[in-house]
DNA sequence: CCCTATGTTCCCAA
DNA sequence: CTTGGGAACATAGG
């Protein structure tokens, strides 16, 4: 459930709390999550989003990665000494320690050594400027259904399924369209919606439709502005035609036939 | 009990 | 090259 605004959210709470704090040791609780190199006695120095993905910028050169995938969350503890369940690893630091928590065991960790891994996704954040006209020519003689499209994080760092069902059904644009076919027109509501919808969100801290919650453990509260996402079979705030869920590329998508077509 | 569903991404094959 | 499907894992719900 981890989308951008999301992880977004976490970055930002997280600066607040960490840059310029010395990491104690980093200690692997799931094998699965390591092994990893000492992170003990760098400090942090920024934290940033790449994506999806969560990057602290150490001061000797490296950068620890966080990537949450489906299920994972990062909670924040100052005093507490024992570990929630699920907890897979744990970073501590001066006056503090952020705790991976993860059911499903997908998330991931890792360090890299910072410059050799150029961020390829970074100036195609929808939240840090968005080319749509680029978007709209990667999109040329495409057949993949627009839903889909959105979803390439390799073309839109950060788009994950809820908010690619929400900025369709604003845009009025059926996501099973060839993206290849998509007019001008509809390009510029994406432009418009896209980056709207996302910011919105970071500012609600985030979607809670099952068990995102933020580094201090709270629900986000974008779920009540949601459109059609987890909506099948209500109606349409547009037009009140009955929400509908259908598959694409294996993904749950929900739409409005009457609206969106 | 068994089958299906779930936010992400990687890998493989048609 | 493009696109679709399954897998990685754990748990909840019909």
């Amino acid at each position: 459930m981890p989308e951008l605004p999301e992880v977004e959210t976490l970055c930002g709470q997280l600066r607040g709390l960490v840059v310029g704090k010395r990491i104690d040791r980093l200690t692997i609780v799931d094998d699965r999550i390591g092994p990893l190199p000492s992170l003990s006695g760098s400090f942090i120095r920024t934290v940033a989003r790449s994506g999806k993905e969560l990057v602290l910028e150490l001061d000797d050169g490296r950068a620890l990665y966080i990537h949450l995938r489906m299920t994972g969350r990062l909670q924040w503890h100052e005093h507490r000494e024992d570990l929630l369940p699920h907890t897979r690893a744990v970073l501590i630091m001066e006056g503090g320690r952020l705790d991976l928590i993860d059911v499903r065991r997908f998330a991931t960790l890792s360090v890299r050594t910072k410059g050799l891994c150029a961020l390829p996704s970074a100036e195609n954040d929808p939240l840090k400027g968005l080319d749509v006209h680029l978007l709209e020519e990667k999109a040329k003689n495409k057949k993949l259904p627009i839903k889909s499209f959105l979803l390439d994080q390799r073309l839109l760092a950060g788009m994950g399924n809820i908010y690619a069902c929400e900025v369709l059904h604003l845009a009025a644009i059926d996501p099973t369209r060839p993206s290849g076919e998509l007019l001008g027109s509809e390009w510029a509501r994406i432009a418009f919606f896209l980056p709207s919808v996302l910011s919105r969100s970071v500012a609600c801290r985030g979607t809670t439709v099952s068990d995102w919650r933020d580094l201090f453990g709270r629900p986000g509260e974008y779920q009540h502005h949601l459109q059609v996402y987890g909506r099948e079979g209500e109606p349409c705030y547009r037009c009140g035609e009955v929400i509908r869920r259908i598959k694409i590329g294996g993904r749950g998508t929900y739409f409005c036939p009457r609206c969106q077509h």
